[in-house]
DNA sequence: TTTACTGCAAATATTTTGCAATATC
DNA sequence: GATATTGCAAAATATTTGCAGTAAA
């Protein structure tokens, strides 16, 4: 609860910083999009977002909902990941544990996987050339569920 | 050469066992469209693929070209990528040193990126409660020239 | 007061779909 | 011959853009 208001708290001031540096303007609509996104859970496409914004009685067109997202995506504070579909799926960026995402290829289900060790081996690696800033890991398969059924329908693909 | 054409020949025979096996249709379309995969540049979009098809005076519809890429997908004979931006990028997955892909968020170029030693750390992962088939791994930052170029600018994000 | 930002609507880009014609099995 | 697949065109989806009005600095 508190530690949720924390958190909104310090990404409207790294925001803040971002738009003053950028000579860009602190409009309400800005701060409303970045509010609900930390408030509203974590996995959310523009479409969802849209609705809830209007729902929470702050209506903002879709065309501004797209200009602050490219903002927040900038300046990190949101991420962007398209899980092999055409739908883009964003979500926050600070203080989430950073986790892989499982993206099962028959139902299109995401789950999110912790594995402290790839982190760490990914973040580790020197690269010639290139500044990494951050990275996706995205594993497709099977889920359980997909796996039994397919595996009863003798559907299972030979590798 | 010589290996090129095995390639294409495997593939294709690939191709073939998985049509069966799912009760397709072995059209001509469908193994000219995988010819020319395994032929041209190993990265491509749609457009890039449509245009180069009729160049080669085999005039497929986009319509059959997107039904055949999803049976490429599927059979697992090309991946697909979105490097965050709309546009869907993909490559040969035969025969293919496997790679990682290095992504710079100001140009957009993407280099490929070999490391044997991440490729076998995640490949080795035992996951709960799913099969893992294929996976990406995009690592997303500044390359050399835009690095240089913002750092000239005084542009350079904080982290 | 200046001009960046917003909302709206139209435009663009990408992918999907319905349907009649065609070709595989 | 039955029907999966093709091409076409229209539809659906997702995102971007031009412009006039509004509001932040």
């Amino acid at each position: 609860m508190d530690k949720e208001n924390k958190v909104r708290e310090t990404v409207r001031q790294k925001f803040t910083e971002y738009l003053t540096a950028n000579k860009c303007r602190k409009t309400p609509e800005r701060y409303a999009i970045l509010d609900l996104i930390y408030t509203e859970q974590r996995h959310f496409d523009m479409d969802t977002l849209y609705e809830a914004m209007n729902e929470k009685n702050f209506r903002v067109s879709r065309a501004t909902l797209y200009n602050t997202m490219q903002l927040l995506l900038d300046c990190q504070l949101v991420l962007k990941h398209q899980f092999g579909r055409t739908l883009s799926v964003y979500e926050r960026a600070y203080n989430t544990d950073f986790h892989h995402h499982l993206i099962c290829t028959e139902c299109h289900k995401v789950r999110e996987y912790k594995d402290a060790e790839l982190k760490l081996a990914i973040r580790n690696k020197k690269i010639k050339q290139f500044t990494p800033v951050h990275y996706s890991l995205y594993i497709y398969g099977l889920c359980n569920i997909c796996a039994r059924k397919l595996k009863k329908e003798h559907k299972l693909i030979k590798t």
